[in-house]
Order: structure tokens, then sequence, then C-alpha cells
DNA sequence: GTCTATACATCGATAGAC
DNA sequence: GTCTATCGATGTATAGAC
């Protein structure tokens, strides 16, 4: 029994699954994630319609796929930056880097954070990705001692409001990574030494 | 000429035309704004589906009246509350309002501040009450120092982000609702005096 | 693996009788 | 103002030939 999938003869099919996914991302910042169409995206990658079944069972299997490609994109920018030697810096980093990513591609923020599919609902595979994200978030909050469910409460919703109004109110801009820093700052200082308790 | 739509033989047609609007919002609510289906509308208001086009020219005009029909309850919410007489309690208060208004009916949250339909936008008169909302919200700020326009941003990206934390992590509860005090605080005292410099 | 053909459902909107 | 009937488009998914 050979793996069929991964030997040589399976990277047509993987090359062509990847085009296909491509041209979704593409039709779903077109169209809207939900208003993507099996027709169009089939026309994208020179296929017939029917013949998109070959590659995905349905469509929330390809909905499924964009879910867990738009966790890999994100992982793999956050890895890609270096990691400052100060902590706080290290996540203010982190911050900016999630609410410009938020920027750049408002269409996988929404599949990624919010949940604008009614139907789809990730498989379980697709939430180790999840995962893995969240605890490479709760990593760098470790290190400047947050650690409190209270404090980092705080801090998932600066990241989600920075990436909210960045891609709402001046999508590609930066308008609001640029308070990536300063917030942060901020909150640090005052999650640090919690009462106003001056030294 | 008398006005037909405001005198006495018009109250039928208004009661009708509310009773459409409150089940849209209960369909929106089980299906998804964009997942209301004009047949099923029609159904839950004992009408079949062409008679809905004597109270709404198009879908389209539907979701425009759900538009400000949200932003006219949003400020009702507002002006009913006491404003504390301690402009940061008042800012406060205000927050946390937003806050739960999100956490009780995320869909109105969804149609009025992210844009969750792709062939929707609001018509010229309903983006008039979106600006007083806005006027409101900033008369808040000014209230405790807070004009300029980055500042403006650091706190609209926070009620933003208490709002999409509630609603996508803790839909129907206060987990987010009551961290609104503790960040405005801090925000406020951050603001005030810009640099870290202890008295 | 790709195709043609098609089933089957649902949608928004319009025409015209009453 | 409400109805029946229907149009025309679009959607996902399946059957079966090649």
């Amino acid at each position: 029994m050979v793996n069929m999938t991964s030997d040589r003869r399976g990277s047509r099919r993987e090359a062509k699954t990847v085009q296909i996914l491509t041209a979704a991302w593409d039709l779903a910042r077109r169209d809207g994630l939900a208003g993507i169409s099996l027709r169009d995206l089939a026309d994208q990658v020179g296929l017939r319609q029917p013949s998109l079944y070959v590659y995905f069972a349905s469509k929330n299997e390809l909905y499924d796929r964009m879910f867990t490609d738009g966790y890999q994109q994100l992982l793999g920018a956050l890895n890609a930056q270096r990691v400052d030697d100060d902590p706080r810096v290290a996540l203010s980093d982190m911050v900016a880097l999630m609410v410009q990513q938020a920027s750049d591609d408002p269409v996988r923020h929404q599949l990624l954070f919010q949940r604008p599919l009614v139907d789809f609902e990730p498989g379980e595979g697709s939430w180790s990705l999840a995962v893995e994200f969240f605890d490479f978030a709760t990593r760098r909050l470790a290190g400047v001692g947050v650690t409190d469910t209270a404090d980092v409460d705080l801090f998932t919703a600066v990241i989600a409001g920075l990436s909210a109004q960045q891609v709402a109110n001046d999508p590609g801009g930066t308008r609001w990574v640029e308070q990536a820093d300063r917030i942060v700052t901020i909150l640090v200082d005052a999650v640090a030494r919690p009462a106003s308790s001056p030294s």
C-alpha cells in the first residue's frame, strides 16, 4: 500500500488544489465569503463546476480548507517576524502585525475571527491550528506578565478592536496599526502596577 | 393634498410595516442578515411573498429600514441612560451600555457597525442617524478631554473590541462588559497625562 | 479526472386578476 | 392591498459517458 496522496503522482493534484484555493480567496475578496459561487470558482481555474467535486467533497470542505490555509498564512507571518529582546516590544510587534494582517486581508480576518458563514463550522482538525495561534499569543502575553484571564481579555479585546476599526474604516491603511505600540504600552503599564500607586 | 401616510388612515399601514420589521429582525437573528428570505418573512406576518412589495420597494429598502431602526433603538437606549455627573463615569457607562447592547443583539451590532451585506449600502437619509450617534459619542469623549483624532481612535477601537469579543466569545454574557469601566479608566488616565511623568 | 446533462431547490421580482 | 401564477436567474450537488 503506497500513499497515493503524497508520492510523486500526487503533486499534480496538490498543485490544482492550491490553485483552486487561491482562486477561492480572490473570489471571496471580490464577492464576500458567502458570495463564492462554485461556477465562478470553476471558471477561474479552467474547470467545469462539477469537476470541483473531484477536489472538494462539498462547499463546506472548501471553506474548511480556506480556514486552515488562513491560519497557516497568519502563523507563517508571525513566525517569520523577528522577536525583540524586550518582551514588551515583542508583544507590541505581534499586535501591530496582527492588525496589519487584518488590514491587508480583511476577508481572511473575517473567516478566522468572526463567524460570517452561518452554516459553516470548522472541522476538528482545523481547530488545532487556531489553538496553535492562541498559544502563540498567550506566550507573548505571559512574557510581559499578563496571565490573568481578565487581563488577557483586555488585550484580546484591544487586538480585535484595532483590527475591526482598521478593516472597517481604513482598509489597506495603517491608521489603527499605528496605535498598537501606544496602547500596548499603556495597558502593560496599567496591568503591571494594578492600582494607581505612584512610586 | 392630504398627507396620506401620516393621517389616521395610514396607521394600519404603519402598524403592518412595524410588524414586518420586527419579524425581519427575528429572522436575521435566526438565519443571519444575508439569510433573510422574503418568503419566510411573508409567512411570519401572514402575507404572501409578493405582498411585501406593497410595503417595501425592494429587499434593499428592507435592509435600509432595519438600519435606521437599529440606530433608533441604540440611540433610544443611550438617551434613556442616566448621565453621571462625573464625565469619566458617564463615558464608562456609555461604553458599558454599548458593549451590553452588542451582546444583547449581535445581529443589530453587525448591521450597524460591520459591513455584512456586500450589496447593501445605506441610503442618504439613513446616515443621518449614524451621524447623530457618532456625535453623541464624540460629546462624551470631549467631556473627559479626548478630542484628538488619535485619542478618539483609541477609544473607538476599544469599544469595537470589547463588543466584538463579547459577541463572539460570550454571547449574551457580561465577560467583556465588565472590563469597560477598567479600560476606560486606564485610557483616560493615560491620555490625560500623555507621557509616563510621575508626579 | 473531466466532461455534458440535469435534478432540485431557492431566490428576488413582476404581471395581472380580484 | 392581497392574491395566484410565473419568470428568469442562480445555487449546490449528482449521474453517467468518455
